[in-house]
DNA sequence: CATTAGATCGTCT
DNA sequence: GACGATCTAATGA
């Protein structure tokens, strides 16, 4: 299937919204966005990781728009984004949650402790497990295999609010760049960033 | 359901 | 050396 590159060449802020819907198809298993996140470069949005410009890990991020960019974070987890932005600028959009539709049974191999089908990709790192997402493929063509991207025909509805987790000044109001189906039990819950325990 | 603590290590300063 | 675009298990209401 194809994607309308152009589209993704926008900003992830205008990307987001359009990715909810879509499905993408990985290692055996098929999931349709309802939940994402969006992360701007140039130096604007202190929430992302392209705030103080290219590093090694956020190089990805950098280039064209359609890939992936996959991030290791807390010691443990990987998370799975959407470049957008003409190559060049960085930008990208972060997969937070979506409904298997396809490969439940694979799915489920990779995420053992899932309490309930709904659970299986629900947040950004059990998504990218759930998907079988590593950070190998950071920096793979979405378009092609072993991924599959399909964009909605119609953009979806959605609703929008502040980004969870993020702490300082990217966190908060001053960043509604959260985007979501509304009704999906795939959403994951909305958590302000933890603060940082004294001492 | 809500809250809390602990895990765990690559990345950037 | 500190922190993180998180998750799970455990505990209490």
């Amino acid at each position: 299937m194809s994607v309308d590159r152009a589209l993704l060449e926008q900003p992830a802020t205008q990307v987001a919204p359009l990715l909810l819907g879509a499905v993408l198809t990985h290692a055996g298993v098929t999931l349709r966005i309802t939940e994402v996140e969006a992360y701007l470069g140039g130096g604007v949005d202190p929430g992302s990781h392209a705030f103080r410009g290219q590093t090694r890990r956020n190089t990805s991020m950098f280039g064209p728009p359609g890939r992936l960019y996959a991030y290791f974070t807390y010691g443990m987890h990987v998370c799975a984004n959407v470049v957008c932005s003409p190559d060049g600028e960085a930008s990208a959009v972060l997969l937070r949650g979506g409904e298997i539709v396809d490969g439940i049974a694979e799915a489920r191999l990779r995420r053992t402790s899932a309490a309930s089908d709904r659970d299986l990709a629900r947040g950004p790192a059990r998504l990218t497990r759930a998907l079988g997402i590593g950070l190998g493929d950071d920096g793979l063509d979405l378009a092609l295999p072993p991924f599959e991207l399909t964009l909605p025909a119609e953009p979806s509805e959605f609703l929008t609010g502040p980004r969870t987790g993020v702490r300082g000044d990217g966190g908060g109001a001053g960043f509604p760049w959260r985007f979501w189906m509304p009704a999906e039990a795939s959403v994951s819950p909305y958590r302000p960033a933890a603060p940082r325990p004294p001492k």
